[in-house]
RNA sequence: GGGAGAUUAGCUCAGCUGGUUCAGAGCAUCUGCCUUACAAGCAGAGGGUCACUGGUUCGAACCCAGUAUCUCCCA
């Protein structure tokens, strides 16, 4: 029987997921063991997999496919996420390429379309997620839009409404005019963009006397107010004149929907101007002068034109001094009858127009050139417009403390813990959550609304129908206070908002022929968090959230909290922080203990790996190359926590070669015959390598604990590659066609087989391979290496350690001088130990001989002259060589040496002698310190004699 | 503009409580090897002002302050 010289994954890989699946070694169902879980970071279902989610899920299935063989429980439930607007877009894309138009379908129509679309292409992203070996139990696979998962969604709507967490209130959104939905902040992609800046003079009402007068202690200064004389004109006191203010903007088009100008207090310039009005120019509408500290008194003019319906800022300016909002802008960014001129007219067209009106009028001061962010969908790319709607939100502020004090207290760890600062700093500044969206393919907000507008809160129509008789029977029939209407300021900007489909609350006024078909479901679904939130719950028990006093199912309660998460930075806020709101407020308790943030994978030269850049490999293609294995180990080596993976795929070589390298050590061991007559020659090594396999497990342990997961499979790395395979097999390895020993076979096997068990979670396919290899004798059917036991930390002996330490460094001079002398390895040499250490080099014979190919090992007591000699710890080393060793070449190398040496002892003299170190320092610090010393002036003493000796 | 983080070999990164033998890997480079498990390999070697400037300390890559550069987050 042959084996060929390289481990082919095509052959393994299949095979063995087939046969965990078929084996349910994935499954989890609640027993009497430890629990270990993980719920998996539902990818959208429009996703394809790349190099993030590789190294997501390559991190989960190494904790899990630990924890499994450290006998818990492992639960890993995988799913899907419906990504309510990615899904939309894909859908719509899709019908349009069918010629079918979205506006021509019903709600119903265009849902079945959506559906049909998911059970085709939502699942691709966990088929690819098998490849990767993920050993997720799929029997739990869930999606956010199950039904009963939906149904939960719908449930904590109506529990958090009636708490009082959930209102209606106008907000500025990021609208998406070509898409005509609100997008969140996540969505907006935000670019620096070459604009322009439109300086516009406004006229300013009222006597100009006193600007007048004003202007000559201002004359001199940049002049922002212009239309005046700029040198002192005391004549111009008298003589009515117009003046203007002049405002910077980008956005000229905009000016209609101008309510003020507003003005820095402290701003000396304009001090003239309070109280005063200004013209808007082309529509003359009068609009007042206010003033607030929030203008930048030196950016552009120092006077800002204030906009509330089209600019945040503007809004919360308006809000503050209750100007009126006027909306100018259609859904799909043209201009409405409100802007007057340029009706019907996109903004961008509108822009470039106005800017030629307002230079015919003379409004036009000057255009300048100017960079600043704009936001873009990530969807459509249109340019956002920041726009006043009717929203729905979830208050944050009594949600957000308990999730905050979690992370703070420590109940819930962020790996690393850097993040605490900004996950604190934003759970601080929380702002209100909008959670509704408009569009179809989501969980529909099941709130009812009244023929008036007025609307209430229920899980159904007959539902919501009884609560509308309930109302309407009281003595006022109003409906109970909704949250957006305490400022009376919203109330008015309400009133002002265009193409807002949901009327006003008004009073109730109920008519005896109001039937449960006059009530109109609000049409907008629930943002995609509002599902994942309930993630680490739902997936257990959808049901839950429809009694609030349930202890939950089985599983709930088996399985919550769930011990880790594994997910990335970016949506610390978004997602993990609201697990945590979700948790505590449903359960009473955060869902994980453990949250991994993994960093972000970026190309060689730093930019994020996306589909867009084109900059991503495809990780099929690279399993494809590398098998799966040598994929997940190259996506773990640089990978600590938290930290950007900048990948190469050099790293999936490097994983490739080190599951070769297991394999032909496999080889190797397979291909030895034993001879039972045989005593074991070997028992040193044996000893060493068991004591550096306990350290190494140590260390691994170590840090799997700290969750330095790319610090552990470094470990492993070294263990097997340099330890086991370098240095221990090549230490038994019996000469070639030679039998082995039993007892020498035996403990290569075992050890053998425990490195398995410690590479399997890197290196699943692999290691399963060669557990069911006859070299390790029979395997009962479900004896697997995915289920068996990680082995447990022995003692450790570490005197042994160090001597082979020194010998292995024996070994390594034996070879370097080799290469020096230019003599083959094949050539064997005689060496001559004068040994100054406690060391028993009489032990280690056999190990030096057949590593350091030596004819013959002695023992002397005086140096050896002529012969070629090096120092391996504090003993003395001599190889008698056939040629004449080169004698000035011999002394440079001792003298080079021996310089290093006594500046060295110089340096540690003079700590020693340093008072404040003896004293302040711990005392084996200072007696390591005395060791060196101790150890550098042996040295020298035996360089000396040497050079002496040449 | 505000905040967070980073800067260590040509590249990608470790370096944990400030203290083992002048700072550790992998990749890349160089030298020698197709040595009977592995050339996807073996045996070696070279490569560093730990960004800079100060400070604290007996002692600093590590702690503190400042500077520079970069990245990310928020506005």
């Amino acid at each position: 029987m042959e084996i060929p010289t390289k481990y082919n994954p095509k052959e393994t890989e299949n095979k063995w997921y087939q046969y965990w699946l078929d084996h349910g070694f994935f499954k989890s169902v609640p027993d009497d063991r430890e629990p270990y879980t993980i719920v998996i970071p539902p990818p959208n279902v429009t996703g394809v997999l790349h190099m993030g989610h590789m190294l997501n899920n390559t991190i989960q299935d190494v904790l899990v496919r630990r924890a499994r063989m450290q006998g818990k429980n492992a639960c890993w439930v995988p799913g899907t996420d419906h990504a309510s607007i990615a899904t939309e877009a894909k859908v719509v894309a899709m019908l349009k390429e069918r010629g079918i138009a979205k506006k021509d379908l019903s709600r119903e129509e265009f849902l079945s379309y959506a559906w049909e679309w998911k059970e085709k292409y939502g699942g691709i992203i966990l088929e690819q997620l098998k490849k990767l070996g993920a050993s997720c139990d799929w029997d739990r696979t869930r999606f956010t839009m199950d039904a009963d998962m939906s149904e939960g969604v719908i449930d904590t709507f109506i529990h958090l409404y009636k708490k009082g967490w959930i209102y209606r209130g106008v907000r500025m959104v990021n609208w998406d005019p070509q898409g005509k939905t609100a997008v969140s902040d996540e969505e907006v992609i935000r670019k620096e963009v070459n604009q322009k800046l439109y300086y516009i003079r406004y006229e300013v009402l009222g006597k100009s006397d006193e600007v007048g007068a004003k202007s000559e202690e201002r004359s001199g200064q940049q002049s922002a107010i212009s239309g005046q004389p700029s040198q002192s004109d005391i004549s111009s006191h008298l003589t009515p004149r117009t003046s203007y203010l002049t405002i910077a903007t980008t956005r000229p088009e905009t000016i209609m929907a101008d309510a003020a100008i507003c003005i820095n207090p402290n701003d000396e310039r304009y001090t003239s101007f309070i109280g005063k009005k200004v013209v808007i120019p082309l529509i003359n509408r009068e609009i007042p002068i206010i003033l607030d500290e929030y203008v930048e008194m030196d950016f552009g003019t120092g006077c800002l034109k204030v906009t509330p319906a089209h600019d945040l800022n503007d809004y919360n300016l308006g809000i503050k001094h209750n100007l009126p909002v006027i909306d100018i802008l259609n859904d799909d960014g043209t201009l409405n009858e409100k802007a007057e001129i340029l009706v019907g007219k996109d903004r961008f067209a509108a822009r470039k127009e106005i800017a030629k009106l307002l230079e015919d009028a003379g409004n036009l001061e000057k255009i300048e050139e100017y960079k600043s962010q704009v936001g873009f969908s990530e969807r459509t790319d249109a340019v956002i417009e920041p726009k006043l709607s009717m929203q729905w939100f979830c208050k944050m502020e009594e949600m957000a403390k308990p999730a905050l004090d979690y992370v703070l207290d420590g109940e819930v760890k962020l790996i690393p813990d850097k993040f605490i600062n900004t996950y604190k700093y934003w759970m601080e500044n929380v702002k209100d959550w909008c959670i509704s969206r408009q569009l179809w393919w989501g969980q529909q907000i099941p709130a009812w609304y009244l023929p008036s507008g007025q609307f209430v809160v229920a899980k159904t129509r007959e539902e919501a129908f009884e609560e509308v008789r309930k109302l309407g029977s009281r003595e006022d029939g109003k409906t109970e206070k909704n949250e957006a209407r305490k400022s009376e300021s919203q109330e008015d900007l309400k009133t002002e908002i265009q193409g807002d489909r949901k009327a006003d609350l008004q009073t109730f006024g109920l008519s005896d022929s109001f039937q449960l078909s006059d009530l109109i479901q609000d049409e907008d679904v629930v943002d995609t968090w509002f599902s994942s939130w309930l993630w680490p719950i739902s997936v257990f028990d959808p049901g839950f959230f429809s009694d609030k006093n349930s202890m939950g199912n089985t599983d709930l309660q088996y399985y919550y909290p769930t011990n880790d998460l594994v997910t990335a930075p970016e949506i610390l806020f978004f997602w993990v922080a609201r697990m945590m709101m979700a948790g505590h407020e449903f359960k009473g308790e955060a869902p994980f203990k453990n949250v991994y943030l993994t960093g972000i994978v970026r190309d060689k030269l730093g930019r994020k790996m996306s589909k867009s850049l084109g900059n991503s490999p495809d990780p099929l293609d690279l399993i494809e190359k590398y098998g799966a294995d040598g994929v997940r180990v190259g996506m773990l080596f640089s990978s600590p926590a938290g930290n950007d993976l900048m990948f190469d795929e050099s790293h999936c070589e490097q994983g490739r070669n080190f599951a070769n390298k297991i394999w032909n050590a496999f080889r190797l061991v397979k291909g030895w015959e034993v001879d039972q007559q045989l005593s074991n020659p070997n028992e040193t090594a044996i000893a060493w390598f068991e004591n550096r396999f306990n350290l190494a497990l140590m260390e691994i342990e170590e840090n799997f604990k700290q969750y330095r997961l790319s610090e552990a499979l470094i470990a492993t790395y070294k263990l097997v590659w340099d330890d086991f395979c370098a240095w221990y097999l090549e230490m038994v390895k019996p000469v070639y066609q030679q039998p082995i020993d039993a007892a020498t076979y035996k403990a290569t096997v075992t050890f053998f087989e425990n490195i398995l068990k410690i590479v399997h979670p890197f290196m699943p396919f692999l290691t399963e391979e060669l557990w069911h290899d006859s070299l390790f004798g029979e395997r009962a059917e479900l004896n697997c290496c995915i289920v068996s036991q990680q082995p447990k930390v022995g003692k450790i002996n570490l005197k042994l350690l160090n001597e082979i330490s020194t010998v292995k460094e024996v070994v390594t001079e034996i070879r370097n001088t080799r290469n020096v002398k230019q003599v083959s390895p094949k050539e064997a040499l005689p060496l001559a130990i004068k040994s100054n250490s406690e060391i028993k080099y009489q032990t280690y014979v056999p190990i030096l001989t057949k590593l350091g190919n030596l004819t013959a090992v002695t023992f002397i007591q005086d140096k050896l002259s002529g012969a070629a000699n090096f120092i391996a710890g504090t003993d003395e080393f001599f190889i008698e060589l056939a040629n004449n060793i080169d004698v000035d070449a011999e002394r440079e190398r001792i003298q080079k040496e021996l310089d290093y040496l006594q500046g060295f002892l110089k340096s540690v003299t003079a700590k020693l002698s340093n008072e404040r170190f003896v004293q302040n320092a711990k005392p084996e610090i200072v007696a390591n310190e005395q060791q060196k010393k101790a150890d550098a002036e042996a040295k020298i003493m035996m360089l000396e004699e040497g050079l002496a000796g040449l």
